[in-house]
DNA sequence: AATGAATGAGTCTTCATTCAT
DNA sequence: AATGAATGAAGACTCATTCAT
């Protein structure tokens, strides 16, 4: 029984301090591209040592991955959350979706550097496969409930992919603020919501 | 006249180097991802020193956006050429600028890259916006053709946006041929075509 | 305490392998001129690597104010260590001073540098202007004690820009060897003493 | 005749454009330190290429020793000019030369440069030794007019080497501007003119 | 005599990772 | 388990000088 709890303790303990090192490395990729965060800011900001940090991880990859992983996983509890009261129309999901990426523009550059570039190890691909099909799940639900009969799930990577897309007009567009990049790619969003719906242009 | 003509010459010397270097650079990035293409490896497959890829470009981001600029470039040309024998469908345009993407993956690699992360000269963003400009002009010009009548600007947006989110799947389909990669992002490019002529799903 | 004592023994690691960086770009400007002298130079000279030169100093020009300083520092102590036994004629201070310069060019060159030239940081700055008016204060004492009554400060400061410039012409003696050298500016100190006395030329 | 002509005017079509050389390289010295200039900034600011450069100078050395031995040239004739009218006291040479390095610093730093680290060819030693030693003899020259009877030549190098070490303090001033510096320094020159005049401090 | 593109050795500096304590 | 100093390969970039035209 003692023993049980303290391994329990233990595990509660190594899981406390990787959520300390993850929320540093958000912090910091709030401030700067995560491509140019090194080790040791993360360590600084952590208040651990380096050593400590490759405790939790191999290498910097797989923080970077367990951070990514992370934040899809939060997309796809919220996309539950949503669903849970009340069967939310496409544009309310995909307008989610854009909502969260202009807040998380780190999500965005993450999946286009892991899915384009990056080797992973055979580890690291399973659990970057297995995390994209849960999201791809729910879009695909989300997709039936609004009566797309056939080719769901096809259907739902090209929703997502257009979805994504979006985000690539992002930081490029010449002189606008934050806020009217948001409603840009929210209106974008929107459109093709409609489009996925079958609405007319 | 003889000082005109040697003009002339001299720059087209400097332009056929200058495509020496460029083509140099494809070649590598044929093999391995432009971001860890180094200014030795091109300067040793262009067969020049790594002082004349200075004497061309002021530093290698400017080169990796040259390669980037040539290639959309060639992407317009394309479209006009297309365009210009018999007004294609929005399907022939979509699929063809897919297929462009599998042969040419650095292309959208840079897009991610200058999009969203990359510093940029003022001179080189205003390259990059223009180029890009140019691309939609294309796009909302192939949408008025197949009567896309309002928002036309906006929907080659989304469009675009659409397009461009295909190839965020691309790499990570795991276990996947090259041409089974290209025949489901061709899917997925039809797929949008038709929605975004308003096909019911 | 332990743990006291633990942090004592780390900083005096530390403390003594400065030393041993310091120590290594000593021996090295004994054989060419600092300017010229690299990091990998000092780093083969002091049997460590690279990266921990970065460790200790946050680049060359540091290190090279880190010598010059120490340097600096050693002149005021012998200054002091001097004139606690019994106070020294300004003769035997300039001759002192001249001594050492002729001994440890590098520390000329290196004032030369930093009081010319050098980009320094503000932090820097502040280190080297500390040192300069710490040594100014054993000049101006010096010719408290010689009877100087009115006006020592800035006659410290003309006294010793005048001991300073008599090593411009050092090098540049054609054709002598050091120790002709050393009779020879040592003779200049010795008449810049005595003007600097009072006595007729 | 004819030749001689032709060949006196290519003498002075060579000089005036090894001129304007050297003044492009003293405008580019009022602005950076002249270790820091370039060969291709000078051949810009010259407008001529850097190919001339080389065919006017072996090497930036030459070029740069030739900017100073021009200045060393100029100053010797001014100490001439000065003297010619009226014989001046030590005073107003000291506070001459002082105020001449005050408006050209790149004088001293040249000397310092050239005095202290350079490698010089023999040539160019033999050049530099040779305005050094003029300069000498116009100083001592005054020193015998104003009455030092005995070591006059010693006593010129003390006094020289007195007054460049001024200099030496010139840049550190914290916080001060160019006219107080050379306020300062002024004041410092008349100091040791004083001192070589035997006045009492 | 003038040109200026080409050269490439050499520079400083970075940073993920290791490992002895 | 935590630490953080040490490592050193690797990177981008500079710049005096050459030489074919």
């Amino acid at each position: 029984m003692t023993k049980k709890k303290l391994e329990e303790l233990k595990q509660m303990e190594r899981d406390s301090r990787r959520k300390i090192i993850l929320d540093a490395a958000l912090e910091l990729f709030a401030v700067k591209d995560f491509r140019s965060v090194t080790v040791r800011e993360i360590s600084r900001q952590a208040g651990v040592s380096i050593g400590t940090i490759y405790n939790y991880y191999p290498n910097l990859t797989e923080l970077f991955l367990d951070v990514f992983l992370d934040s899809a996983a939060e997309i796809t509890q919220m996309f539950d959350n949503i669903s849970s009261k009340k069967t939310p129309t496409l544009e309310q999901l995909c307008e989610f979706y854009i909502s969260y990426l202009n807040d998380n523009m780190t999500f965005y550059q993450m999946m286009s550097h892991f899915m384009l570039g990056g080797e992973l190890s055979p580890d690291a691909t399973q659990k970057l496969d297995e995390i994209m099909r849960e999201l791809m799940n729910r879009i695909e639900t989300a997709l039936l409930s609004v009566g797309c009969k056939t080719n769901s799930r096809i259907t739902a990577h090209a929703l997502f992919s257009a979805l994504n897309g979006i985000m690539i007009s992002y930081a490029r567009y010449p002189g606008k603020t934050d806020e009217e990049i948001r409603r840009h790619t929210l209106r974008l969003a929107k459109m093709i919501a409609g489009v996925f719906s079958g609405k007319k242009l």
